[in-house]
This record gives structure tokens, sequence and C-alpha cells, in this order.
DNA sequence: CGCGGTAATC
């Protein structure tokens, strides 16, 4: 673009750094930001409203608070959807006043909270096992004339299947459509959810059929909910049949799909299974972490079946992935409990080879 | 007319 000298405006500046930040490449957008900032070219608002909700999504709050200082030092007025992201913050750490303090400062500036700002804070007091506070909210929202939405009842709905009232959380879903609110797939997948840890696997899988009625494709996360349903409380036989029919049919899925299904077959000690999993998700070209050795690995020693862990780890090893301190006392403690002195040698040279252990012992 | 920002699911 710039060298056909068409300048970016700033909707492509907010592409770019959105993208940075979605990626979770936050220094190097904070380094475009600033950048944009030197050249006197951002005035808009948007563009920060990135910036903070990329720091905040990072954990990074206090980077956020600096930012919306910036904003106000510079005479920027800052809208809802900025202090929707900082209240965000405060939520993910559970700091309710800072979070209540900011909904307040939204006022101040002469605006009200959202539908977004309640349900943003609903959702914390919800994972915080807080109906009174969410109902309290609701009511809040009722006084101001402010109308939950889709997602407000999604948050009420989970929040009901964690006090495993069901019966209510289905009420809720009808009271949904009475009111002319669609149900989306995250909120059939928090419901499908529901039914799963209810071990109900009859009418996770009939509510699945009614996405499906409803012309709402099942994510790739309603996948992963029924294979854990499957491994967990169901026959392990299915969940393979499942996974290898959406295989089959070339479903989008995710690592988590396959994440799942192996550490099933860990547990239950089905080594075979784990491998043929395995093997598939490096197939499809998924990048695997030390961490998904590590639950592969961790599982197996627990079992003791250790030349299988060792697979795993020289699997590791051939792809190039270099094992954490974690991984090698894992390993280290079952060679020694089956009393395989010859393995903690060799892992202990190799661990002071790699440098994952001091020279002196 | 379309294009950029905020809440919910594994």
């Amino acid at each position: 673009m710039c060298l056909k000298r068409i300048s970016p405006n700033s909707i492509s500046r907010g592409a770019i750094l959105l993208s940075l930040c979605e990626k979770g490449m936050i220094l190097e957008a904070r380094r475009y930001f600033d950048s944009l900032i030197m050249n006197n070219w951002v005035q808009d608002i948007v563009l920060y409203n990135i910036m903070i909700d990329g720091y905040v999504r990072h954990g990074n709050v206090e980077e956020a608070v600096e930012l919306y200082k910036l904003i106000t030092r510079r005479g920027i007025t800052p809208t809802v959807v900025t202090f929707n992201s900082l209240i965000h913050g405060f939520c993910k750490r559970r700091n309710f006043h800072e979070a209540r303090r900011f909904m307040d400062t939204i006022r101040l500036h002469g605006s009200e909270p959202t539908a977004v700002t309640y349900t943003t804070l609903m959702n914390a007091y919800c994972e915080d096992g807080n109906m009174h506070c969410m109902l309290e909210l609701l009511q809040e929202m009722d006084a101001k004339c402010i109308v939950p939405t889709h997602v407000t009842y999604t948050v009420f709905i989970k929040a009901l299947c964690k006090q495993r009232k069901l019966q209510e959380a289905v009420q809720l879903v009808h009271d949904m459509c009475d009111k002319g609110l669609n149900l989306d797939q995250v909120t059939y997948n928090t419901i499908i959810q529901c039914f799963c840890k209810a071990q109900n696997i009859t009418k996770a899988f009939k509510l699945v059929n009614e996405m499906l009625l409803n012309n709402l494709e099942p994510t790739p996360v309603t996948y992963n909910i029924l294979i854990n349903c499957l491994c967990v409380y169901g026959n392990l036989k299915d969940a393979d049949k499942l996974l290898i029919s959406l295989l089959e049919q070339n479903v989008n899925l995710t690592k988590v799909a396959y994440t799942t299904i192996i550490k099933a077959h860990c547990v239950k000690g089905d080594v075979h299974r784990a491998f043929m999993f395995f093997h598939l998700m490096v197939e499809k070209g998924f990048e695997i972490s030390v961490r998904d050795y590590s639950a592969v690995i961790n599982r197996l020693c627990k079992r003791c079946l250790i030349t299988e862990a060792q697979h795993f780890f020289c699997m590791m090893l051939s792809y190039g992935i270099s094992p954490d301190h974690e991984i090698c006392e894992v390993l280290l403690n079952a060679y020694h409990q089956c009393g395989d002195l010859i393995s903690v040698y060799k892992m202990l040279a190799w661990m002071v080879k790699s440098g994952l252990l001091p020279q002196r012992l």
C-alpha cells in the first residue's frame, strides 16, 4: 500500500493492530501503536480501545490502565468500550471494587453502562458463585431499562448449571425464545455442557440435533464438549467413533479434540490409541507444545507406563521441542520409583548437558 | 453499501 502511495487509514491501522493483539504479539502491537502515536496518526479512540483490550486479554491490566491515563491526559474522551475492556480486566482478576469503580466512572463521563458492562460483571460474579450479586445487577438493568442480550442469558444459564438447577436453565432457554432472542452456538454449547456434566448424554446429543435444525453449525467447541463428555461419562469407544467419524466428514476441529481423547486413553492405559491419535494430531499440522507432551507423559508415569512415557519423550526430542525441567523431573521420579537407576543417571546426564541442571550436583 | 473496538462455551 505504502509503495503505491496509498496511505492506510485508521480502519486499516485498526485491523493491523487488532490482528497483532489477537495473535498475542502484544509487544509488536505496542511498537506499531507507538509509531502511530509518534507520527500523530492516532486521533481515533478506537485504536486506543484496541490496544487497551489487547493488554487486558494479555493479562496486563496495569498497562491498560496506563493507556487509559494517557487518553485522559491527552484530553481524548473514552467511550463505554474503553471502560468495558478495563472492567473486563479487573473482573478477570476478581477485583470487583475496581471494576465497579470504573462502572461509576462511565456515569461520571455522562454515559451509561451497557448490557455488555453488566454482562461482564455478572460473568465474573458467576465464576465466583455469587448468584446474589448477579441478580442484583439484573434488577439494576431492569430498573434502568437496559435489555439483557442473549449473552446475558448465556451467563445466567451457566450460573444455574453451576448450581445444578438444570430445569431452571432450560426454562431460561425458553424465556429467551419467548423474548425473541435467538440462541447462538455459544448458548447451545453452554447448555450442552450442562447436560454433559449432569451425565445426560442423550439430551446433550438431542441438543446438537436441535442446533442443526435451527441452522446453527456446531463449532469445534461443541465437538470438544461432546468428546470430553463421552470420555468422562460415557464409553471411550464412542468417543473414538465420534472423533473418527468427524475426521472422515472433514469437520473442522481444533487441537483440543485430540488432546481430550489422548488424555482419556492415557488415563485408561490404552497407549496404542493414545499414540494413534497423537500421530494423527501431528499429521494434521497442529503445533504441539511441551505442555501437550507433559500431559501425556505425566499420566503415563502415574500409571507406571514408563517405557511408553519415554517413547513420547523421544518423540518430543525428534520434533525439536525442548523439554522443560518439570517434565524431566516427572520422568526422573518414575525411573527412581521402579528402580531403574541406569535411566536415572542417563536422564541426569542429559539434563546437565541441556542446561536443565547445574553442573555440580 | 461494505470495512475497525467491548461481554458468554471446550
